[in-house]
DNA sequence: TATAGTCAGGGAAAGATTTCACAAAGGTGA
DNA sequence: TCACCTTTGTGAAATCTTTCCCTGACTATA
């Protein structure tokens, strides 16, 4: 692998690749070209050519990349060649479909937690996690080294456990609520929100 | 508002701006400068100017940018001074949770319609909607004109869904499904993939 | 073995995006 | 009114990203 930095960008990009080659994988293919895949998520050849020699030569003039040994690679350098755990905040109606959600546990996550600071849930089962109450939050992540948060809270308390679960170590935060997050510059944020998604669009209409 | 082609980038951070000055609206403030507006939505005050100046002078020198003003300048300019029907393809959790969420009601969007291809689900309801039969796609949503779908059915259907979505006019797709989709030009596709997003992120760990 | 076709990697060019820095305009208060 | 502060809009510069296109390696076929 390379020393320089790599873009941002780049890394945006490769989950997508992953996502792509795991399925061309599933269906019994061995092999591809930065053509093909290309095809496959929308993205020039060129560019998939030049991301992926970022890491390494990968691919072989001729005969294009080993899907099994370019997942591998990919996994590695995403470090999705590992389980993380991940704490669910909020246990509304979107915590209830990321808990039921089967499809992150082949890809690199676990749920391991689920809290909420609604009393009246805790205690309750979602999927096959015991709610557990907000105000254990920082003990927990912190003792259990948890690095990543999944994000469901109203907006309006977004910011509030935002702040704690920096306190309690999170390195990254997948937010659903519907609001721009402060956090400090080692801790990553990816937004999720359906309605921004749709603004994205309705220009072109 | 200027005449030249405006970037995707740009449009793309339009929603982050606009529900950045909602909020600002809903706290009771009345001006904001793209310094202060910067540091709520974590891009620098410059390209907050150079993105707004696209669309025209919508700010006052010494002053900043009236609230008021620029939020309907913004919704205008994205579309979302209207309400846009959406049709909801998938009732499972997402689908579900989606129907339940009040918070796309005030940003433009609007679900009419909920279609299932499970036919043990059809009749029942999902919110305040009964959930149809998906072979009555193509044609209930070209004759109601709907243009925006939003996809929460397994990634093995989703290809074809969305073919059925082209052909019957949608323009706007935000898919949920952990695949690319392969669509003509003129639809707009957006991904909402939680696992995709948070391997965007363990890369930084 | 020779020939034609495929395809990755990468330097260079082209294009796109962001940042810089400043003139001009508006606000504030003595 | 004047001095000073704030803040926009915008060319120009800097930086970043994508595309182009060629070389050389590999495959397949006869």
């Amino acid at each position: 692998m390379k020393a320089e930095k790599i873009p941002d960008i780049i890394i945006g990009r490769l989950p997508v690749y992953l996502r792509a080659l795991q399925r061309m994988a599933d269906s019994g293919l061995k092999t591809t070209s930065s053509q093909e895949l290309g095809e496959h998520v929308g993205i020039s050849a060129a560019q998939i050519r030049k991301d992926i020699s970022q890491f390494g030569d990968f691919g072989k003039q001729g005969t294009g990349y080993s899907i099994a040994f370019l997942l591998d690679n990919l996994r590695e350098i995403l470090k999705v060649d590992r389980i993380w755990d991940v704490v669910l905040v909020g246990a509304g109606d979107i915590g209830h479909a990321l808990a039921n959600y089967q499809g992150l546990q082949n890809r690199g996550f676990r749920i391991v937690m689920i809290v909420d600071n609604d009393k009246s849930k805790v205690g309750h089962k979602v999927g096959d996690f015991i709610i557990e109450d907000a105000d254990k939050l920082i003990d927990k992540v912190r003792s259990t080294g948890i690095k990543i948060a999944m994000l469901t809270v109203p907006a309006s308390e977004a910011q509030g456990v935002t702040d704690k679960l920096v306190q309690a170590g999170i390195r990254a935060i997948l937010n659903y609520a519907p609001i721009s997050l402060n956090a400090p510059q080692h801790v990553k944020v990816q937004y999720i929100d359906p309605a921004t998604h749709l603004q994205r669009m309705t220009y072109y209409l």
